[in-house]
DNA sequence: TCTGGGGTCCTAGGACCC
DNA sequence: TCTGGGGTCCTAGGACCC
């Protein structure tokens, strides 16, 4: 007799071939077509297309010699975003607890709703009719005890599928999977496992941690190790929170061509971007990055970290024009084909800025907790630091005195 | 094979602090 | 006074995800 029974009663809903989709419902022309969204590179490609061997991230020519019939169209941001929020709007009726992974996807956990809204089978095929009737969309749900199985099943479930993982037959489900299934496994590390001659879920639960970490870094041996032997205690979490916001611009080989001067107005057009969004979003950040991609498709990134946080175009944008002239030298030599920028270390939610009056950096401080940020603060400067501290939050109106005179 | 635009997390060395 | 351990922060790069 069980005391508790496990229930597989978490979701992951995936949305096939988004923007494809979008096109193809929204353009009668397009249905049952191979299309693909994006010229240069594959943004999205319709499951006719995929039947041709086109891939997310492939370059332009090789689908097209693939797919010589594909219909080829523009990507459209506007719709895609709009399309997104309805979806989002049926996840947000169908469950309190949803946690989005990106534009497209996102887990449920429909545990106690067995009550109203029945078993997470049936909770997961309504989910399906809705985003079909309310968006036009197709969508794929993979339901299982746990996070990750939920996500594997609606990868093994694609297109427009239902796959419900019982937890009795967990490990059959998982253990003939090949190695890039588990998550935050690419190319790299498949090709590492692969010279050991690991190629399945099974192969990589047959090794223990250490061997694993010698393999492929202590933390992804860690991650490989748990994931293989079905362990996996994540809970489904709402109110994330973005770490980093950012914008970028290839160049192509114009960019070789390009002056100081134009380089310079392509930089406030993308600091000016990231900056209404973070203000849009009333988010504040203190790293600058820039992130540079030469002609022989090197990479290369150079930050920035300011004494405080800040979303103002102007110190945002000032920050950017020294780390570009630093890099002067570097972009000369190597040949400029794509500019880009990230806003990190972003205040978390319900962190405010410490200000002190005196020289010395400011630091972000949980203020649900007063006593926790003065111990930060007397941590790393003493307790003078904290005869003048003043707690400044993003709000103008938010003043907390450190010490009461 | 030769490329988009957004992100996340991990690693590792050096500076600096107690 | 040059010797240790422990910790955080900053920078740069790498891998991975959609």
């Amino acid at each position: 007799m069980f005391v508790s029974e496990a229930v597989a009663s978490i979701l992951h809903a995936d949305l096939d071939s988004f923007y494809a989709s979008v096109e193809q419902r929204d353009d009668p022309a397009l249905r049952g077509r191979p299309v693909i969204v994006g010229g240069g590179v594959v943004l999205a490609a319709s499951y006719e297309a995929k039947a041709y061997g086109v891939r997310t991230a492939m370059g332009g020519r090789q689908a097209r010699a693939l797919c010589p019939h594909a219909l080829v169209v523009s990507p459209r941001m506007a719709a895609y975003s709009q399309a997104s929020s309805a979806v989002f709007e049926v996840f947000h009726d169908t469950s309190p607890v949803v946690e989005p992974l990106s534009v497209d996807e996102a887990f449920l956990d429909v545990s106690g709703l067995r009550r109203v809204a029945g078993t997470p089978l049936q909770i997961g095929a309504r989910l399906r009719e809705q985003v079909r009737e309310r968006v036009g969309l197709p969508i794929t749900v993979g339901i299982a005890r746990t996070k990750f199985l939920a996500k594997v099943a609606s990868q093994e479930a694609k297109p427009d599928g239902l796959l419900l993982v019982p937890p009795d037959r967990e490990l059959a489900f998982l253990h003939p999977l090949p190695v890039r299934r588990l998550w935050g496994v690419g190319a790299k590390t498949a090709d590492k496992l692969h010279a050991h001659g690991i190629n399945t879920v099974a192969d990589v639960a047959e090794l223990g941690e250490s061997m694993l970490g010698s393999m492929v870094g202590p933390a992804m041996g860690r991650q490989l190790f748990t994931l293989s032997h079905n362990i996996d205690r994540r809970r489904v979490l709402t109110g994330h929170r973005r770490r980093s916001v950012g914008a970028q611009r290839a160049l192509g080989r114009a960019g070789n061509m390009m002056t100081p001067a134009e380089v310079d107005a392509v930089v406030v057009n993308l600091i000016d971007r990231i900056t209404r969004r973070m203000r849009k979003a009333q988010r504040c950040g203190r790293t600058v990055v820039l992130r540079l991609r030469f002609d022989d498709f090197g990479r290369a990134t150079r930050s920035h970290t300011m004494p405080r946080a800040t979303a103002s175009t102007e110190v945002i944008l000032g920050a950017a024009r020294v780390l570009v002239a630093a890099a002067g030298p570097l972009i000369a030599e190597r040949g400029l084909t794509l500019v880009g920028f990230a806003v990190c270390n972003i205040d978390r939610d319900g962190a405010q800025q410490l200000e002190l009056p005196f020289a010395c950096p400011s630091m972000a401080v949980d203020m649900t907790s007063v006593d926790a940020a003065i111990d930060k603060v007397r941590g790393r400067y003493g307790n003078a630091a904290l005869t003048r501290g003043v707690l400044v939050g993003r709000d103008p109106g938010l003043e907390m005195p450190l010490l009461p005179d």
